[in-house]
DNA sequence: GTGGTTGTCCAGCGATTGCTCCAAAACTCT
DNA sequence: AGAGTTTTGGAGCAATCGCTGGACAACCAC
């Protein structure tokens, strides 16, 4: 996740190197609670997204001084890296793993469209992870490979839940109906961060869903 | 098209005011081909992204100095919207054209994905339109608008495509799937940029075309 | 030729970027 | 109280951004 521009004397300093509150620990307390700020600056990068986000634009809405960001994350590359550590396990546990687990593929797939759909319309965000896909994937190889992991996770999720359905043909069938899916989801994405209507985003859904009830 | 950083004495200056070679101009000619620059610079915006090409990049790779270009189209911004209106002709002469006129909805929807896919996995470049409704679009209402009438457009070849394969269902069905193909467009784009396979970007393909087979 | 007009070159402006330096502050140890 | 360690605040650096000013060059009409 390393722009590249300025160097660095030694790299991402700290991170997350020990526990909040070990035992051993001198020095100056930080003045800012680490979880509270983590979760704040990911919705910064989500709404305004990572590259246009600044670090003053940080310093502003956290109150909290670049050197302490600096000092704590080591960079803006860092900071976005354990941003995105939280983020991937949120998505994971209210999208993904639901998914997984759902009674049957088919109750599974209606409700994850459901909510990705939800949620897509609330606000114009998208995602997190397919923003920085498209938008940094193609200059920052660490970025590229964040977002093609995350990517094959929800793959991954949505099979099982295809392959679970009961109408699903063949092995050939469950990995084209997979990649349709997972075309599709990148899509509602776009669609809803290009600005597009909450009704336009609905007829989407509607699309998909209707398309699953097909397979049943 | 507007970024607001710095005010425009005159906005976008000359843009395409007068034709090329027009009998009436005075004054030194253009040392450059306005037709050549404008699809060597698209092909640079396509390739680097538009926010990541500094003017100073055009300088470099088209052997013109800044000044000739905020001279001949009067912003970085005017520059893109010029470039956009060739781009948008291109697209819909070489894709959604064959599209509207396909002798029928179903060898047009087989062809038009394989072009796209096609054209997705030779370079990881995607559709710019597309890209800048994933980039742009949340910041830059003059690129919003662009980028959703190019959506509509395709929407509105898909739609006619799909309203006329034979097993096109009620109206509803049709609305439906329409979407459903358009977002899938719009996630092959941005799994290709994000850096997917040929391969995986091939399966996207045979998802969309296998179920686009099951609505005959 | 002369004047008017327009394009080209080069330098640089003001703003902004990610990041660093350093002195002061706030803690834990002995 | 002193030494050692870490955080904080503010100033500022080098690079880069889109864009502009001004001197000169190349064309027109007369």
């Amino acid at each position: 996740m390393s722009s590249g521009r300025y160097k660095s004397r030694e790299g991402s300093r700290s991170l997350n190197a020990m526990p909040p509150s070990a035992v051993g620990q001198s020095g100056r307390p930080r003045q800012f609670e680490l979880d509270d700020v983590l979760a704040r600056t990911l919705n910064i990068f989500w709404r305004k997204g990572y590259r246009n986000t600044t670090t003053r634009d940080l310093e502003a809405e956290l109150g909290i001084t670049q050197s302490s960001l600096y000092n704590a994350f080591g960079s803006k590359s860092g900071l976005l890296d354990t941003v995105l550590d939280r983020y991937q396990s949120a998505v994971d546990g209210s999208l993904l793993e639901p998914l997984r687990r759902a009674p049957d593929g088919h109750s599974g797939l209606k409700k994850f469209f459901g909510d990705v759909g939800a949620w897509m319309a609330a606000d114009g965000r998208g995602c997190l992870m397919v923003n920085l896909m498209a938008d940094e994937a193609r200059t920052d190889s660490a970025i590229a490979a964040r977002t093609s992991e995350h990517r094959q996770r929800v793959r991954e999720a949505l099979r099982t839940a295809v392959a679970d359905m009961s109408g699903a043909g063949g092995a050939d069938s469950v990995e084209q109906r997979t990649d349709l899916l997972l075309a599709a989801t990148l899509g509602l994405n776009i669609a809803a961060r290009g600005g597009a209507s909450s009704t336009e985003l609905g007829c989407i859904v509607a699309g998909i869903t209707t398309e699953i009830e097909s397979w049943a």
